[in-house]
DNA sequence: ATACACTCTATACCTTAGTATAGAGTCAAG
DNA sequence: CTTGACTCTATACTAAGGTATAGAGTGTAT
């Protein structure tokens, strides 16, 4: 038993359509890690905790791209060091940019809660101050 | 001077294409306050506030539908207080939840920064261990 | 009163991210 | 050695979220 898995398994592992996972094959996000003699693709077993991250990153409003991106850092060459940390600084900002706008929704969200509890009424939009609002450039 | 903007007032000081704002009408998302005898779309000036919150919320993982539901969370009477909470209680979850991958993801980045510094290498995926994996149900 | 920019409706088209289907081949249990 | 579940490629279709265009009317500065 070599833990290889066929696209079938990894699609129920991973909770995922089976076209899906083609689909992604396709525009390059994830691939087989060998084929069979037949055809048939194989997959590590990592390839589900992968397609899982991917699920994840989707929700939080990365595109199947920047997912891409972010899979492909890591520090292969000390030479290649330099980019990699550049890119992943430029991540880190958006990230910590989501992050913020997220904790604003948050307490809003919280406020409207415990408003509630007060029985406090209001036909404001409360969550629309929520994010601090940037200027188009 | 009351104030009122021009689709195109309003498309420009949010940052938005024109279609997008009639395409929210036609979706339910933002609607004029009024129309002008000729059938120009007038807005107050909060459509830009409220147009800049669903693009931050877009770019967090929102569906419009989504952002929608959060647009109408109010306290409007008392009476309806408390599916008002509650959806208010399962949003704040999500959001939390939202908040802890990013957070994880954020870590990662971090760390990928200071390995960098250390002129460490690895071929490994360092991003992929990030986010904590939920089983699918 | 005439340009020019703006807006209207209606319709068509586009991109991203899948999902479905057809027709053929493969695998493994009985 | 066949039957049922699985996989293959190729192609078409779908849904969400826009974006573009045509043809007609409106607003306003000169």
């Amino acid at each position: 038993m070599n833990g290889e898995l066929t696209i079938g398994k990894v699609a129920k592992q991973a909770g995922v359509n089976i076209q899906t996972i083609r689909y992604y094959e396709r525009t390059g996000l994830l691939s087989p890690s060998a084929r069979r003699e037949s055809g048939y693709r194989l997959y590590a077993p990592e390839a589900v905790q992968k397609l899982r991250f991917i699920k994840n990153a989707q929700a939080l409003g990365f595109t199947l791209k920047e997912i891409s991106d972010l899979l492909r850092l890591r520090v292969s060459h000390p030479v290649r060091c330099g980019a990699v940390k550049t890119k992943a600084e430029v991540k880190l900002r958006d990230v910590e940019a989501k992050v913020q706008s997220l904790q604003a929704i948050k307490r809003t969200l919280q406020d409207l809660v415990s408003t509630c509890q007060r029985r406090a009424t209001t036909d404001q939009c409360p969550i629309l101050n929520s994010l601090e609002v940037k200027q188009p450039h």
